[in-house]
DNA sequence: TTTTGAGTTGTTCGA
DNA sequence: GTCGAACAACTCAAA
């Protein structure tokens, strides 16, 4: 008698319910599946880390990970069969295409039982709901609720020794994936994403607060990747917070509430929560969505943000929001196009975390911002990077302006000494379009 | 049911 | 340079 323990979003052995609970049903075979539907479709850099994780937990158990390419629902029915288990374990996903494809993988399971146990967040989606039961939509509340709602305390870790590991079953070749050349991937694996938990908790985490929005200076966790694929369980990381980090709770909270909104409602991967948003008139200028996704707008923070992900298949946060307004509000864009940009580059790229991070920024998503709320890529930069640091950091043809001059090549006699692009918009211009295309919206009905 | 207070991340303008 | 008000009205959550 064995047990299947079927790996998705959740590579580790620290802190995993559902590795326990298969743990107890005997000799485990840990398999990944490599799914064509999901596998195709993710980008080179997403890839790349996911092999090097995989790698990674393959160590972990000793070389036994078995890797099977195919449909979930023909491979881990036939898995069982061929290693004798007796019941598949998960970590429940609650995302628009695993929930389905789970479904479907328990119908074809017949009677051997698909086993949820934890999900990739401290509490699931769905359980912190408004007195009359329904979802909310609005962030505070839901912090509150979700803090009050509570989550368990740690997993206990799995017996150090490895014989509850079943071996011996075929495998195909760990998958190799070669990032995009030039693009500087950051280590993966379990025992990374911890001491990288630990060197944050250590140095950074009392001034995260302030730093966490200057992308100049390391301020943040670096620990979006390690989230997106579960290689640390983000109730691991709350159980080492205090009172006073409030400020970062509420950041791994944001990550919950947005899967809490994508998973009621799963067609907002793709709709606007605001459904006249999406009736409007969006611009659908190729030229402009080439300038912005290649960084040269001629806007320094913004096209610093763009090279940064190429270069790095990651954007700081703050810089986040400004390239997705300048996305939408500046150029007009609709939100889904940037949205499916950042997919196919970030190595953290989360579905939901994603979706309504642009959605909010768009200001047809949850809590959605006041319309006339539109980012200024200029001041932005002048304020979170105040020294030009970040800026000067991709852009070598700013390279010659010291300081703050950086943000503002036009106002500099050798400010396109080195061939910067000059502007492809005047923003002033284009926030006073955008302020009119929204007041559009009000006279638009619900629909 | 009605009412009330509040809502991640901003910018501009005028004093 | 700094500061407060204005920028719309709406929806959400909870009393």
């Amino acid at each position: 008698m064995s047990s299947v323990m079927w790996f998705r979003r959740d590579l580790r052995t620290l802190d995993h319910p559902a590795l326990m609970a298969a743990i107890a049903d005997g000799p485990v075979v840990p398999v990944f599946v490599i799914d064509p539907r999901l596998w195709d479709s993710s980008g080179d850099v997403r890839l790349a880390y996911l092999c090097a994780s995989l790698r990674s937990l393959n160590e972990s158990f000793g070389g036994n990970l078995v890797i099977r390419r195919g449909d979930p629902v023909e491979v881990i029915p036939a898995l069982c069969r061929e290693a004798g288990a007796t019941s598949v374990h998960v970590s429940a996903d609650f995302a628009p295409y695993g929930m389905q494809r789970d479904a479907q993988v328990e119908a074809a399971l017949g009677d051997f039982p698909l086993v949820r146990t934890g999900s990739p967040y401290a509490v699931a989606p769905g359980r912190v709901t408004k007195d009359d039961g329904t979802a909310y939509r609005v962030f505070t509340p839901f912090y509150r609720a979700w803090f009050r709602h509570g989550w368990r305390a740690p997993a206990e870790a799995p017996d150090p020794s490895l014989s509850w590991i079943a071996s011996g079953i075929a495998s195909d070749p760990l998958p190799e994936h070669a990032p995009p050349a030039g693009v500087a991937m950051p280590v993966a694996g379990e025992s990374t994403a911890w001491d990288r938990w630990e060197e944050f908790r250590a140095n950074a985490l009392g001034d995260y607060s302030e730093a966490r929005n200057r992308p100049d200076i390391d301020g943040t966790s670096f620990l979006s990747h390690h989230l997106k694929w579960g290689e640390i369980h983000p109730r691991s990381l709350l159980a080492d917070l205090g009172e006073s980090d409030e400020v970062y709770r509420k950041e791994i909270c944001w990550r919950e509430f947005y899967a809490d909104v994508l998973h009621q409602a799963p067609s907002s991967v793709r709709d606007s929560l605001d459904d006249r948003f999406d009736r409007m008139k969006w611009a659908d200028d190729d030229a402009a969505y080439a300038a912005w996704a290649e960084g040269r707008t001629g806007y320094p923070f913004v096209d610093a943000g763009m090279r940064q992900l190429r270069a790095e298949g990651w954007m700081h946060n703050r810089v986040r929001m400004v390239v997705a307004s300048f996305l939408v509000k500046d150029l007009h864009l609709p939100w889904q196009r940037g949205a499916r940009e950042f997919m196919s580059w970030l190595h953290d790229g989360d579905i939901a975390s994603n979706t309504h991070g642009w959605q909010w920024t768009a200001g047809c998503g949850t809590d959605a911002s006041p319309f006339y709320r539109v980012f200024n890529p200029v001041m932005q930069g002048l304020k979170f990077d105040p020294n030009g640091d970040y800026v000067r950091r991709y852009i070598p043809e700013l390279a010659q302006l010291d300081g703050a001059r950086a943000h503002e090549p036009w106002d500099q006699p050798d400010g396109y000494a080195l061939g910067y692009p000059e502007r492809i918009v005047d923003h002033k211009a284009e926030r006073e379009v955008a302020l009119s295309d929204y007041s559009v919206l009000k006279e638009m009905k619900d629909g």
